[in-house]
DNA sequence: TAATTTGTTGAAAATTTAATTAAATAAAAA
DNA sequence: TTTTTATTTAATTAAATTTTCAACAAATTA
């Protein structure tokens, strides 16, 4: 799995509490106890989510918060509060510094996952290790199992991440750099041409099951996946 | 397994995360949020045993232990207190109740397994080992024996540890440093690469029976413990 | 239509990753 | 301690995958 979820909590129960939490539903999890230790961890390869406890030793989860909404990446970083009780007045304190949610300890299991989900379902949804079906396609990221119509396809890595994300994203267009981007990864130097090359052998493994035509070409920008045939008009 | 796990608490998020942690660690579990509740769960068949919080509505933990601790059967049901703070004077209270075992709140999940496991195995060991089988493959952990197909299989310990974990957790790609975290156990040093000899042998061990392909590896990924067969249909 | 741009395709080269084997090390048993 | 057994590391081989390149095809524009 290529992300993880940052747990910043300086009470070790708790902290592993949190960790196994994650583990068994699929996440990775990298734990640290203050806030010295939280940016020593904070770099590349970047976490997916941070869990902020809000009261922590060596500053104030808040102070923390902000910090990170201010620099030039870290700021994408999804942050989720993590509150000793519910307070009207430190939720106002925790929007100005631009966190994305909060969860109330103690909490279950199920409200941490849920709302962890749903934090990254709105950033970058192929992190989500959730079944995803399209048109007869299915693709399970957990077992990275893939079948059309009930046959197996048999893929190698980047055609799995690729359809995965086509999947996850769908109807619109994305330009190779972008693909690059989402499929790749960042600060990848490849040339864009090689995206053609994976966009071919992607269509070769899903066509003779009548459903190559997902993935559309749109000269001049770039890949669609789409369930829409597309028709030919001519002005 | 056959028996179950009463856990006693009125927190609802703290229940569940409870009851989150011993089902996935193999324990079945009922839950009660108050005397009343556990009272009426109380019969049976009885829990193997109880996770009793300290502070309850509607009459202490204490109490119910002590109730617990007097009649016929109910007497036999070992049971783990859950504290807020390590409190001596409690403790000592909690004794004279006939508890077996405390765990102080908030604690981790590795925590309440050990506890649970070190009263169970004091009390009914056997609970503690499930056989488990798949598709003709045998594995009793109590007597380290492994069939497939009747035939007796013979492995190293890291072997059997290694088909152990797959074996409760198939149809799931893991990484090998996700392999190592589960049968070897956490912070052990050991070289990645390491996991692909055990795996060979694992495979050679179980090959000769028309089984060997339960072990695929995904590439990229890790390995996965599957019986469902993946076609090659690549080109 | 010709020239130009853009996408497709096949295949070789480069790279990455896994399987295999053997040897070294460590742990357990005699 | 010695012997045996098991585990880990390292080196080699094999295989799969990715990337690049170049030829070709299709679409667009002048």
């Amino acid at each position: 799995m290529s992300g993880y979820i940052l747990v910043v909590e300086d009470e070790t129960p708790i902290r592993e509490m949190i960790t196994f939490v994650l583990e068994q539903n699929g996440f990775n999890s990298v734990e640290a106890v203050d806030i010295k230790e939280a940016k020593e961890k904070i770099v590349e390869p970047y976490p997916d989510l941070i869990l902020l406890d809000w009261m922590l030793p060596g500053g104030s989860g808040v102070q923390l918060a902000k910090e990170l909404k201010q620099g030039e990446y870290s700021r994408n970083i999804p942050i989720i509060m993590l509150t000793a009780r519910a307070d009207e007045d430190d939720k106002v304190k925790g929007l100005d510094a631009g966190v994305d949610d909060y969860v109330t300890k103690p909490f279950s299991p199920k409200e941490l996952i849920a709302r962890i989900k749903a934090v990254i379902r709105r950033v970058s949804p192929t992190l989500l290790a959730e079944k995803v079906e399209f048109h007869g396609l299915k693709l399970d990221p957990v077992s990275h199992h893939v079948t059309i119509d009930e046959d197996a396809l048999d893929l190698g890595p980047t055609e799995f991440r690729l359809l995965h994300f086509f999947m996850t994203h769908t109807e619109r267009v994305y330009s190779r750099e972008q693909l690059l981007d989402n499929v790749w990864g960042t600060n990848v130097y490849v040339e864009d041409r090689t995206v053609d090359v994976h966009i071919r052998r992607l269509r070769k493994a899903i066509s003779g099951f009548g459903h190559e035509d997902f993935i559309q070409t749109v000269r001049g920008a770039g890949y669609r996946f789409s369930g829409k045939t597309v028709q030919k008009v001519r002005s």
